[in-house]
RNA sequence: GGAGAGGUGGCGGAGUGGUCUAACGCGCUAGUUUGCUAAACUGGUGAGGGAAGUAAUUCCCUCCGGGGGUUCGAAUCCCCCUCUCUCCGCCA
């Protein structure tokens, strides 16, 4: 959430903000809530320190004198009325409370503006598309892809969207995993391996609600939600604690399976590896003191582009305009790869500094220089999505004799050299 | 899954209806003393929210695992949930 102190006090510049972002929210309404809160939180409050004191003044009374039995009288009818006010402050709190979570972060100044693709800014680029592989093709369309990722008995078992990875791509997935792990270690990330089940507590935390509510698989008898990311119970780790200043920066890795229903977006653009319901993700999350947080940003991006450097994959980093970020998002850099055979880019990465909306949400602080408990800064940024990238090596590395040439960085992990069958 | 015991501040730990403004100890911190360190002594030491003030600050409300209840009044009594420990069962 934003701080309420600065929108009561910066309304305007809050609602020309949030113009800028995609979520409709009524900053008005807000305010108006928090008002009516506030006067009735005033009003049951004095009420209930007449009551105390009131009270303080029994224990001081012989129990069995007239006096008590009167004054018990009288104390009967003020607790009522207290508990009255106290119930109308209570549902005003929530009601304010439920409108306040709604409004979204605010986007950074220094992101353009813009609702729709286009106006997202490529600020880096990396290799050529232009020189066409000419034996790329589209991942789906080579020959031995469905022995590989075999979604046909993924949907048996499971259903669409859930493939088998086999044999040398299972070995070649489980390799991405290990170099993006090792890599994001040697960047001074602390590995976690975190629960993938996650409670509503922490989903709101994050930001995934309410939000993104149909978007999660749901175990209704459970009440616990299928992670979307390990972005969810990697920063909720350290929910609703202070850390300490000379602890920051906190930096943290994680492997997960990441789930998303994807409802409402399945067709044609989703092929193949484009878009699955079960993927594999390394996540990088870090908590850091406010003021070094777009650096820490500039960070993250460096170390995801790095690593598709290293696997040799062309790509571009676009900053996201303001129109097209997430609701808790405050600035966030999207990296494509460049798949040679659909021609097409595929997001691998999405690096996001979420400033201090998601932390206050989820209540992590520290204690400034002047020891004043203050929210940190999250960020967060995929190091990198697996299936994509699987489609970007298969696609962009074909060779004439029809195998892909695994990249240099796995060949030692994977102890493979080229994935696939020999032409015939 | 069954039985029992528990959950109190940063930590240990007392408190079984009003004097809890949570004792006492440890830790942390400031000061005094001191050639330095240590020790001793003295004071301070949480979070969230509301009101007033430019502000430093002051006053008030809430918080003893979570939620609900009883009561004029709850850390304390009742109900539900949850977690931890011990024993038993089951099990990758």
């Amino acid at each position: 959430m934003i701080d309420i102190n600065f929108l009561r006090e910066n309304t305007e510049l809050v609602k020309e903000a949030l113009k800028r972002k995609k979520f409709k929210v009524d900053v008005d309404a807000v305010l108006e809530l928090d008002e009516r809160r506030r006067a009735l939180i005033t009003d049951a409050e004095s009420a209930k320190a007449h009551q105390n004191q009131a009270n303080k003044q029994m224990s001081s009374l012989d129990k069995k004198s007239d006096a008590f039995r009167e004054k018990i009288q009288e104390m009967k009818s003020l607790a009522l009325k207290t508990k009255e006010l106290e119930q109308l402050a209570k549902k005003s709190d929530q009601a304010f409370q439920l409108a306040f979570i709604e409004l979204p972060n605010l986007p950074d100044p220094s992101i353009p503006d813009g609702f729709k693709e286009n106006d997202n800014l490529e600020v880096n680029r990396f290799g050529s598309c232009e020189e066409v592989n000419r034996y790329a093709i589209p991942h789906y369309d080579i020959p031995w892809f469905d022995e590989g990722v075999q979604f046909s008995k993924g949907t048996k078992v499971t259903g669409a969207g859930f493939p088998f990875y086999i044999g040398d791509i299972a070995k070649l997935v489980r390799g991405m995993i290990q170099f993006f792990l090792d890599e994001a270690n040697d960047a001074g990330f602390i590995e976690f391996a975190p629960p993938i089940l996650v409670n509503a507590a922490s989903a709101t935390a994050t930001g995934q609600l309410p939000d993104k509510e149909g978007q999660m698989y749901f175990s209704p008898s459970d009440e616990l939600y299928l992670i979307p990311t390990a972005e969810v119970p990697v920063t909720n780790y350290y929910r609703d604690e202070i850390l300490d200043i000379k602890e920051l920066p906190i930096k943290h890795c994680a492997y997960t399976p990441c789930f998303r229903r994807e409802a409402g977006s399945w067709g044609k653009e989703v092929r193949g590896l484009n878009r699955l319901h079960q993927f594999d993700k390394v996540e990088v999350v870090k908590w850091v003191e406010p003021s070094t947080s777009m650096d820490e940003l500039e960070a993250i991006r460096t170390h995801s582009e790095g690593l598709l450097k290293q696997l040799g994959l062309p790509f571009r980093t676009l900053l996201m305009c303001a129109g097209d970020i997430g609701f808790p998002h405050s600035k966030q850099y999207d990296i494509e790869v460049w798949a040679a055979g659909q021609e097409r880019w595929l997001e691998v990465s999405s690096c996001s500094n979420f400033t201090d909306f998601q932390a206050r949400r989820a209540g992590i602080r520290f204690r400034n220089h002047d020891g004043k408990v203050q929210a940190v800064h999250t960020l967060n940024g995929s190091a990198l999505a697996i299936p994509r990238v699987l489609a970007a090596i298969l696609e962009n590395n074909l060779q004439d004799d029809g195998t892909a040439l695994v990249p240099e960085v796995l060949q030692d992990r994977t102890g493979l050299k080229t994935i696939g069958k020999v032409q015939s």
